[in-house]
DNA sequence: GGTAACATTTGGAGCGCTCCAAACGAGAGT
DNA sequence: ACTCTCGTTTGGAGCGCTCCAAATGTTACC
């Protein structure tokens, strides 16, 4: 009485076969209409619900794709589950997310975790380690950063090919730098941290610096990409300017928003204005840096449309298994809003 | 070959039956430790992953509970989640998120997928519409706000009771109103929005005003909750005050944090500094409201406790059923960070 | 009136696992 | 030597659904 009703309760409701309630179900064609309606009115009366377990076990598959991202607290991934919600809803799929951070803190494989939920398919928007989506035997996309390339190389040959969508990080360092330098700056510093993405960035960033005569200056390297990590390399920043030169850099370039933020709240504490004293150039393009409060310029990655493009190289990876693997690197564009100025200095 | 191997591949690679690999899976007692290494090495071998459909099917269980959140712009349920998981991982229980803006504005129903999941537990962090956790089968917790409490009426009448814990935004509301009076304010203004969590703080800061003989002066009644809400109420706030005493309010008690940021940004704008001219104190203190350079006083409705709360409760009905509904109401304090000043006008 | 052609509906055989009752072995006790 | 235990292992019967081949209508056409 308590238990969960199954098609069968609902097929003797409706005085048909449990086939029937099945094919209602899936809504296929050929099915009466007046059928269909009593199947549905059955449905309704008993509180039916259809079990995702079942169906996905007879079926071999559960139209629901997963979504790895990196850390719910940075809200980076905000805009990519939209971006691959715009693309997965009209098809029909569902997407899971899981947080890296999260479950490893709790010691769980978040991809073991969504592959015993039988996903169709992976989305990869984090820096997991390449034995994490080694053998994964489910079309596999990469989304996020240049940096996640060399994983390929694995998956590609111990499993299925594996898409890739990134934004280019070294491309966007370099834009960084040029955006600053092109703005009057030339002491210009930037707050790094460990892990791919931020490497790339830097790469780009100290590359465009030497190109146009500027020294590179680059803080944080022992640390990671947070807000606190942002804090920690701008003070460092600070200091190294004061004793060097007695002069602050007159532009900061941070790896990501959220270390951005960090970096103005050290500025502000050693009472240097933004963007007045000194512009800061964020790295993401996230909600955060849109708050009126903040109004930070910064790089956009696309976050959006790599969520769009990698959901929809998981659709197309479902629909030709043996398609060649695709690749698509994502042009970063700078978004001005109020953090930066030009300095005749 | 491509095909993912089962339990009975697994078997028959290490020499056992399908059963006795079954028992390893949920490693229980009893077995030889030879021949749990056995089947251990033939999982490994043969890269082996269970398939959690059939043993949802199986077993009637998945040993997963859902978590209904609002909206993942919002950082509020960051620390909730973190909550609901500190007492979920011991337990053996895997959580998974659902937002419910997203769901609803692809046109689905979150409740729906979660069940269909079937998870063993919900837990609804949300303003759900009560017609979608009517009837639904399985243990209930409501986590959030003492507003949602009227849910409960339906959800006891037509299926298992469910337990409520929440923080309660009415003595949130006074205690709002008394932290800003007792610090020497007097003309408050307050930042709303609609939903029941902004009534009931609104109700609470309103009555705490009358009865402290001032007036409470409050916004954006007619619009939503978000940072642009918040601007446009502190807005409205600022004008209205031009208009009658040619005085802006001292202070403003917004909503929720990301209210009063959107309200910081109005002040900034309007030549007004925080709190030097103007304290700000939001609602929920959200990973926003500690940022270093925001340090936002809130007021703090322990959401990672009642994270953890909520989760132990939806753990304990699963255990006992029939165990009469508990409530708990999680008393609000005020945590101050840097936005809150005393004066002596 | 009979039958081909099509639209609709149905039972049955799994999908990969869990759980149960029963089988099996190996010491222990008599 | 024989029975009892107790620890360990096993086959079988489902869990609720999908998919297929086959059955059953229905309509149309000769």
């Amino acid at each position: 009485m308590n238990a969960r009703p199954t098609i069968y309760d609902v097929a003797q409701r409706a005085g048909v076969s449990k086939s029937l309630v099945s094919l209602v179900l899936r809504n296929a064609p050929h099915v009466a209409e007046a059928k269909r309606e009593a199947v549905k009115k059955a449905i309704q009366e008993l509180g039916y619900r259809p079990s995702q377990a079942a169906s996905a076990l007879a079926s071999q598959s559960t139209r629901s794709v997963g979504l790895l991202i990196d850390d719910f607290r940075n809200p980076w991934f905000v805009e990519l589950l939209a971006g691959a919600r715009s693309v997965l809803d009209p098809a029909g799929y569902t997407l899971t997310v899981a947080d890296l951070r999260l479950e490893e803190a709790s010691g769980r494989n978040p991809v073991d975790g969504f592959l015993a939920q039988h996903v169709d398919a992976l989305v990869v928007a984090a820096e997991a380690p390449p034995e994490m989506v080694r053998d994964v035997r489910v079309p596999l996309v990469i989304a996020g950063t240049r940096s996640l390339t060399p994983l390929l190389g694995n998956s590609l040959e111990d499993g299925g090919p594996a898409d890739v969508v990134a934004g280019d990080d070294d491309a966007g360092g370099q834009l960084a730098a040029r955006h600053l330098l092109e703005r009057g700056h030339r002491r210009i510093a930037h707050l790094s941290g460990q892990g791919a993405p931020a490497e790339h960035r830097r790469q780009g960033f100290v590359r465009a610096m030497a190109a146009a005569g500027a020294e590179p200056l680059v803080y944080g390297l022992d640390g990671g990409t947070d807000e606190a990590d942002g804090f920690r390399a701008m003070r460092q920043a600070l200091e190294a300017g004061e004793r060097a030169a007695g002069a602050p850099p007159t532009a900061v370039f941070a790896a990501n928003d959220v270390m951005a933020l960090g970096a103005m709240a050290a500025l502000r504490d050693a009472g240097l204005r933004v963007p007045e004293d000194v512009s800061v150039l964020g790295y993401d393009d996230s909600p955060l840096a849109a708050y009126g409060y903040i109004r930070l310029s910064t790089v956009d990655g696309h976050s959006r449309r790599l969520g769009a493009e990698a959901a929809q190289m998981a659709l197309d990876r479902m629909a030709a298994p043996a398609a060649p693997a695709r690749r698509l690197l994502l042009e970063p564009v700078v978004v001005e809003r109020s953090s930066v100025r030009v300095t005749d200095a």
